[in-house]
DNA sequence: TTTAATTTTTGACTTATGTCAAAAACCCAA
DNA sequence: TTGGGTTTTTGACATAAGTCAAAAATTAAA
């Protein structure tokens, strides 16, 4: 928990008493390996902070897996989609490593944006911050050939490889495994 | 002014106070086909409301012009990331068609979200908004063929045709022109 | 340990898309 | 209306990446 409310307040500093109010509204989960956190069809109503451990996001295409995003250590996951609208969610959330993370209600949420316009305020700014994350991955997803993207991939995460199967990294980088595996043996 | 007001207000109900602050704070401009509303190297410390007429953000790669995006009637458009850091653009807003914008400078509007809680929690919902639509266009561009992608932005913006290069088009697709001019003969 | 299951690599071949150059079509301005 | 510039298409060829199948390596389980 300190970890969340320190994580936030890198954010955006906020008044004690929307700290407080904050804390008591995140509820803790632990979840195994392989575990899911949400699968398709359902409607994902939580946001959650990922404390410790790894996941995936992935839909089904084809019959093929494709693994579309990665939450590690102090990122917050959630479909974004289906939170955001109610609908439900198309992709699948799946652990990679055993969890800890901490979760708010979609309602509890907009309660505290009622009652503290701070929060609100660092959810804008936590929303700025993943716009401009997911742009430029964005733009090296379309206009980068594999063997870059491979290579940043790496530079900005470099513990990925042991820590995922190169299977979804692969897919991460929309690529297929057998592409990537070469890539990484011409060095 | 009166299609930004109905347009802002269908994201979220304003108070008459925070609407006629907000009316306030927006600048007119017009611009000619071809000018540029940025340049990469500059800060953009504008967020435009786009009235009339079409743009889009490109940037130089190897000298060659990569268009990312496009803005048309209604869109907010920026260099969102350096709007929002502060950093200067790597990017350029060229206009394809003569516009009509209206500008609000990011210290106008951070004023205004000090003043009136309501509009952060637009643009809070604004945000979300754009998140879940360049989300949307990330997995297509990443895992969906060109002939697809193609058929789906014809599908979106059926009179981008008639607006936009078909160069900026392939560039925005991801596939060079003569891939596109292919794709589109074979129907 | 040894075996079984899973993950990763390698090989042979196919397909999609890129590149460069030139021709054709289109569009505007004199 | 015509001619020059731009945009789009076509052709020939090169390259990146995909697919399928099997071997090798790694990991987990008995």
């Amino acid at each position: 928990m300190q970890q969340l409310l320190s994580h936030i307040t890198a954010y955006h500093r906020l008044s004690t008493e929307a700290e407080n109010a904050l804390q008591n509204c995140f509820t803790e989960i632990t979840l195994n390996k392989n575990e899911f956190l949400l699968t398709q069809g359902n409607v994902c109503r939580h946001l959650y902070f990922l404390e410790k451990g790894a996941l995936r996001g992935f839909y089904n295409l084809d019959g093929k897996e494709i693994t579309h995003w990665f939450g590690f250590e102090k990122d917050f996951v959630t479909s974004f989609h289906s939170f955001i609208t109610g609908e439900v969610a198309v992709e699948n959330i799946q652990l990679i490593e055993s969890c800890t993370l901490w979760a708010i209600a979609k309602e509890t949420l907009t309660e505290l944006f009622n009652q503290h316009h701070d929060i609100e305020r660092l959810v804008r700014i936590a929303y700025e911050k993943y716009y401009i994350r997911l742009e430029e991955r964005y733009v090296n997803a379309q206009f980068k050939p594999a063997k870059e993207r491979y290579e940043e991939l790496i530079q900005q995460a470099p513990h990925i490889l042991e820590r995922v199967p190169l299977g979804f990294i692969a897919s991460y980088l929309g690529i297929s495994q057998e592409t990537l595996s070469r890539i990484r043996s011409r060095f």
